[in-house]
DNA sequence: AATATAAAAGACTTATTTATCCTTTATATC
DNA sequence: GATATAAAGGATAAATAAGTCTTTTATATT
C-alpha cells in the first residue's frame, strides 16, 4: 500500500518531532541510523520534504533537518502526497477502476472500513498530535534497541 | 499490498470459477477481455497457475482453462502465494522489520484486525466458497457493463 | 494427413521503485 | 579568510514489477 519511500518519510518526520525538545536539529545520516533506513536514500527524501514545506533545515556546521511550529500542523497525508504525488487510499484492493459502496468488489466490506479509520487517522492528526500518541502509547518507529517479541 | 499480478490472478481464477456451470472452458483471450486485463499479461499468470494446480488447462480447439473438483479446493492465499512467492500480510505496515502486538507501530492496532480479516477470509474459504459468497451478494470481479456509480 | 486453435515456453522491452555516488552551495567556527 | 560540516542538486545504477512478442507443442476437427 506504501512505498518504502512514503514509509521512511513518515517514521522520520515523526522521528523528528519526537526528538524535538532535546535537540533541535538531526543530519540525515543519524536519522537514518536511528531508523535503519540507507542514509542517502533518506538524504533525498528529506529534501522533498523540505520542499514540501513538511519540515525544515539548515546547512552546514550545527545544521540539519527540524519541525518549525508550521511544521508541526501538517498531518501524514502531506508527507505522503509530498512524496508519492498521489492518493493511495484510493483505489480497489483487488484491482477494480473504481472503489464504492454502489459497486463492490468482494472484499469492499472489510477493505473499505479499514481505509477509512487509517485515512481519518492521517487527516485529522497533525503530525505534533500523531508524535504526542505515539509517546502516550509508547509505540515504535524504529526497533532498534528494544528487546523484540514476536 | 497485493501487486497487479496477483490481483489480475485472483480476480481471473474467481470468473473461472462463477462461469464453471455455463462454458466449461476459456481462453485466455476471453479471460483478459472479460476483466479487463492486458491478454499477454494475464496468459503469463495464468501459465503459473496451471503449474501450481490452482487451475487446469486443455491445449487445442475447444480447448482453454478450468476448474477441475480438486482445483475448487485451493484459496486464496494459495492463488497469492503461486503468483508472488511469497506470504503479503507479514510485515508492518509502516515498514519495521517485525509486526507484532508485543512491539506495534503507531497504526498496529488499525492495521492488524484489517490484515486478520482479510487472512482469515482468505484462508478459510476455499475458491467454491468464494465464488458462491460473489454470486449470493452480487459483488463484482469487473465492472464492464455495469452502470457505474461513484 | 492437413488445418486451425489454444496453451506453453522463452526472450525481450518498458516502467517504476529503490538506492548510490559525486559535486555544489551555504554557514558556523577557528 | 581557511576549514569543516551538512544539506541541495543531479546523474546514474540496480532491482523489481509490468507488459509484449515470437516460436513451439498439443489436440480437436475436416
Ligand atoms: S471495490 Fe474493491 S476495495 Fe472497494
Ligand atoms: S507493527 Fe506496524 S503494522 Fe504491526
Amino acid at each position: 500500500m506504501l512505498t518504502n519511500a512514503s514509509k521512511y518519510a513518515i517514521r522520520a518526520v515523526l522521528h523528528l518531532t519526537k526528538k524535538m525538545d532535546e535537540a533541535t536539529k538531526m543530519s540525515g545520516k543519524e536519522i537514518g541510523s536511528d531508523l535503519d533506513i540507507p542514509e542517502a536514500f533518506i538524504a533525498k527524501i528529506l529534501q522533498k520534504l523540505v520542499k514540501a514545506n513538511i519540515i525544515s533545515s539548515h546547512k552546514g556546521p550545527k545544521g540539519g533537518f527540524y519541525m518549525s511550529k508550521e511544521n508541526l500542523n501538517n498531518n501524514i497525508n502531506d508527507i505522503i502526497w509530498a512524496v508519492e504525488g498521489r492518493d493511495i487510499f484510493e483505489g480497489c484492493f483487488m484491482g477494480l477502476p473504481v472503489c464504492s459502496d454502489e459497486n463492490p468488489c468482494p472484499v469492499h466490506h472489510i477493505v473499505a472500513p479499514f481505509k477509512e479509520k487509517l485515512y481519518m487517522k492521517f487527516n485529522d492528526l497533525t503530525i505534533k498530535d500523531f508524535a504526542d500518541e505515539i509517546k502516550d502509547n509508547g509505540t515504535h518507529l524504529t526497533i532498534k534497541g528494544i528487546n523484540v517479541k514476536i
